[in-house]
DNA sequence: TAGATTGTTAATCGATTAACAATC
DNA sequence: TAGATTGTTAATCGATTAACAATC
């Protein structure tokens, strides 16, 4: 959803799903220092046609220009706008397993705007200790961190049977979205966005593409 | 791509998307005793249309029965063969990480089918290292490993810097598909197969919808 | 100005839903 | 048999591509 000249306007989802692609190539362009670039360069680059790429820019804006391109700059700048990276977005993370652990230690979103400011698990063993200059906390403490920290998006990185618990417990604390990595579709009310890393739906897709080959 | 009754027929990918999530949902109604089940319940389970989960199914057979609805194990049983589960498929992972450390201790993948067979990192800190049962081995190994282990899936959690390179060895020594875990878009003889996981491409999905909500 | 390339409308293509005859 | 539910065709909807006038 999206507002412009007065109306409200629905972004399709698919497009949505490729505004990320579009914003990481502009990043590695800018630094290459790229300064302008046309739907027909840039499209072959993210692997989309030319007029595909200026229909879903369209949904947002006139950034280009006739007869030049796109100042890659700009269009950088309006993409993070239009995905609100430009307000930086408070993380907590819940469960500091393997891949909670590795999440800490992923440099790309702090990159892209987002701020992990704590850890939570119920491991008393890991309570307490501090991974890359993440300290652990608590689950107790989750709720009255959530409400005093101005955290907009909750990660689940539990295992699958408390996932649900987990979800509940930063909705009700006041979260607006899920990143959830463990196998479940959660239920959630629907003003909340949830986006799932289903890992091994990746490698089952990538079987089937496999098989079919042979 | 498949083959029915003589005829090539080609999947619709929006269909091999879901697919997965099919399996992991006929995988819990089976662990809880479910027998049978209609394309009404299910549909609403997985979050699908009854037609449109109908339609889906029957690209691949004719599961199901008259007045009845889908036998639960039988359907389970026939979308692992369709995605190419019961055929066990070897694997390497390429980036001994904090993420390669997560995936090597995933437990999810073993489940549904896929033998991580080994490690490689070009850390000479890290290799020789077994972690949680798997070897890590210098990555100047690699190729002849592959050969002689009939791999056919190479998994990529290298930085992005190395993504491509590590793409290029995985495939002159013979695998078939690429889980790539780096933020990159790998380029690839077109035979081969690649599943993406831009982790932050999520993120920057969620952030999206949030702000959508505000 | 002439050439290039956008923004946008119309045409096509693919995916989803509706409807219902077939059949267990 | 009657009721339920599939498999499948036709209708609708949404997304992509083609085409071109607008304009830098």
């Amino acid at each position: 959803m999206i507002h412009k000249e007065g109306k409200t306007i629905v972004i399709p989802t698919a497009v949505i799903k490729r505004l990320p692609k579009y914003h990481r190539h502009l990043g590695k362009l800018l630094k290459k220092g790229v300064e302008k670039i046309s739907s027909r360069e840039f499209g072959e680059i993210v692997g989309v046609s030319a007029p595909q790429l200026r229909q879903d820019l369209n949904h947002f804006g006139n950034f280009g220009q006739q007869g030049y391109g796109y100042n890659v700059e700009k269009l950088y700048n309006a993409l993070a706008k239009v995905m609100g990276i430009e307000k930086k977005s408070n993380m907590v993370l819940v469960g500091v397993g393997n891949l909670g652990q590795a999440l800490i230690s992923a440099t790309d979103f702090k990159r892209r705007g987002f701020n992990l400011l704590t850890a939570f698990d119920i491991n008393p063993r890991l309570v307490g200790m501090t991974i890359n200059g993440i300290k652990v906390r608590d689950i107790i403490n989750l709720d009255q961190y959530v409400k005093d920290n101005d955290i907009n998006i909750g990660i689940i990185a539990v295992p699958e049977e408390s996932a649900q618990d987990v979800a509940n417990q930063l909705v009700s604390a006041g979260v607006k979205g899920i990143w959830n990595f463990a196998p479940v579709d959660l239920k959630v009310p629907k003003e909340i966005s949830v986006e799932n890393e289903h890992l091994t739906e990746g490698l089952l897709r990538l079987s089937f593409k496999i098989k079919g080959e042979m």
